[in-house]
DNA sequence: AATCAGACCGAAAACGTTTTCGGTAAATAA
DNA sequence: TTATTTACCGAAAACGTTTTCGGTCTGATT
């Protein structure tokens, strides 16, 4: 435990603690027979200094914090693993909070942050968050801030993002490459920009490929469950017996559809092909195996850190901060619940 | 964010800072209209005070450390859900590292939470961790610690456990109240308690039921991953065809048997019943679902801070630490990899 | 002998808060 | 009137560090 402060050792060595606060830093201007004393008796002691008053004087604390809707899951877990990773190379702690989709626990976590005057937070907004004054507030009062997955272009700092949009535009352009015609898309709750900009990629996809866009090929899921793909199923194929197709909005639903074909014996991927997004854990353990998006988690972790430093970097050295914008690439993961390319499209267009 | 002082208000008011201090917190050796006074400007400006200066202070940083060997897992993100969970509840905030499995890592990560001077620290032991001074030097100098789930009993603090050779016991068991009798086991890494403990569970477990233990039919999984538990099924099989029932440390591998049953034809749980460990999330998405035992993260991280924050009032009052051990339940999830229990069985015995 | 330059060290202020211990005034009691 | 309480407020120290600004020596230079 860190208990020997400077002044034990300065009275112990007859010293003042000015002269032993020098010594420990290598002030040029202390003997070096002092320093070597110094150093010693602190190395015995197992001198460490007091962070806070470090702190006090700093106006440092070396701690970040990052707050996420739900750290149970895969993809923030993730993202908060590299956070971590990163943030350790430059000797920064990491205090994790939840919003639980929560707009007021989402102002209460900040305000907490705020007050325990760390360096600088990251966060990724609640869907329910619609108003961003809470935020803009805590920018406008000098905190270092990052945004990432779920952000909002209406708040001006830097932000790291997946490109949904693009992502899911892929997702789709596979299913039609590989032959499906009529794409059936299970979408998200209403709100999040992220459900929009799935749905878009997915619209936009049809559209290049000259495939009409039915809107009663659109299903909802609002808590993006197992069991809402599962369900979703049986309505799905009741009303268009002709899908082919399946883009859910997230893994867990794909692989509900998946079981929900399984029981009404389609198969996947003769009769109908199925495609989640993210990529979880689980999706290349079930049967068939998944075809997925892959979103790095890591990688937006360390990118949304590496952010937060240079901002916090730009703080101390008194510049302007940056606001840019980071787009971490997803890739498609191809695994058994889709058909391959045929040879004859696969050629680049 | 939290820029005016005491002494800005102090000054704006023609007062001392002590009387504003006191005004805040309400001393009763303050007039009421001075109160009311002080109070109103510290609420206009925003006043917030200086967690660096209260700390330098009163000792307390209101914030605590959890350590475990890796974040990116469902059973350890519910453990620190649980902890923020209730952390929060007492106005505790939460630094979260990883020791990945490395003795270094550990006696690292530890170092920068003691230097930190936060309140107390939670931990979880890496795998290799097989000497335990560093942590007892901490508890030494006076720092609350809380161990949860990976635990050495040469190491005298509060624990939190989850009985891994009861809930081996109750696993075993119930493969042999649905009628296995030939039950393969496969194990991980030698050296973890949790290792050992659940071995020793599936033997008393035979032993309990006058079933043979066979040494062969103990297989190992050195990284615990569906890859090891798909290739072991082959070779159980071969070298033992007439294995009836598959006990795995953990999900995963267990998912990975099922697998590899499937593609030798073998029916679960008609001709092997399959039952893992953990409960993670995939195991309900199986085909056949999981059965498998249920370790409540929520409930050992929510306890941990329990008693990490009984140590922390002990110590703050000079009380002495307490070193009480807490045992979480888990229950048995049963799915489809495993049989009913035969009515004439089921019958408490 | 007077001056000057280093070399080395310490005093003190500052970061912002909390709390003890008086101190002054007004109000009450003698 | 004097003594004593009560009500209210402020000075100051403390938490532990860092850094500026002198200050005191020694030894060298005129």
């Amino acid at each position: 435990m860190s208990k020997v402060t400077l002044k034990e050792i300065s009275k112990i060595l007859g010293l003042s603690t000015s002269t032993v606060s020098k010594a420990l830093k290598d002030y040029p201007d202390i003997n070096d027979i002092t320093k070597i004393r110094v150093q010693e008796l602190a190395n015995r002691l197992n001198y460490t200094p007091n962070a806070f008053a470090q702190s006090l004087r700093s106006h440092e604390t070396k701690i970040i914090g990052i707050l996420v809707p739900d750290l149970v899951h895969h993809f923030f877990s993730s993202i908060i693993n590299g956070v971590i990773q990163e943030a350790e190379k430059y000797g920064y702690l990491v205090i994790v909070l939840q919003s639980h989709e929560s707009y007021e626990d989402e102002i209460k976590q900040l305000k907490l942050l705020v007050d325990k005057n760390i360096d600088g937070i990251m966060l990724s907004l609640s869907d329910k968050t619609v108003k961003y004054d809470h935020i803009i507030n805590i920018i406008n009062g000098g905190m270092p801030v990052v945004l990432f997955d779920k952000i909002s272009h209406l708040i001006d700092c830097p932000k790291v993002i997946i490109d949904d949009r693009k992502a899911s535009f892929r997702a789709t352009e596979y299913l039609i490459k590989t032959g499906c015609r009529r794409i059936a898309h299970i979408t998200g709750p209403l709100k999040p920009k992220t459900t929009i900009d799935r749905y878009m990629g997915y619209k936009n996809a049809l559209e290049t490929y000259d495939i009409a866009f039915d809107k009663s090929l659109i299903y909802t899921s609002d808590n993006l469950s197992f069991d809402d793909g599962y369900n979703l199923t049986a309505q799905m194929m009741a009303e268009h017996p002709t899908i082919d197709g399946i883009f859910a909005f997230i893994d867990p639903i794909a692989i509900g559809v998946l079981k929900g074909l399984k029981d009404q014996k389609i198969k996947v991927p003769k009769q109908v092909s199925v495609i989640g997004f993210s990529n979880w854990f689980m999706s290349r353990t079930t049967t068939p195996t998944l075809t997925t998006i892959n979103q790095p988690g890591d990688e937006i972790g360390k990118n949304a850190f590496k952010l937060l430093l240079k901002n916090l970097n730009h703080k101390r050295e008194g510049k302007v901060l940056t606001s840019e914008i980071v787009e971490i690439p997803t890739s498609i993961v191809i695994r058994e619940s889709t058909k391959p390319i045929p040879i004859e499209i696969s050629a680049p267009i």
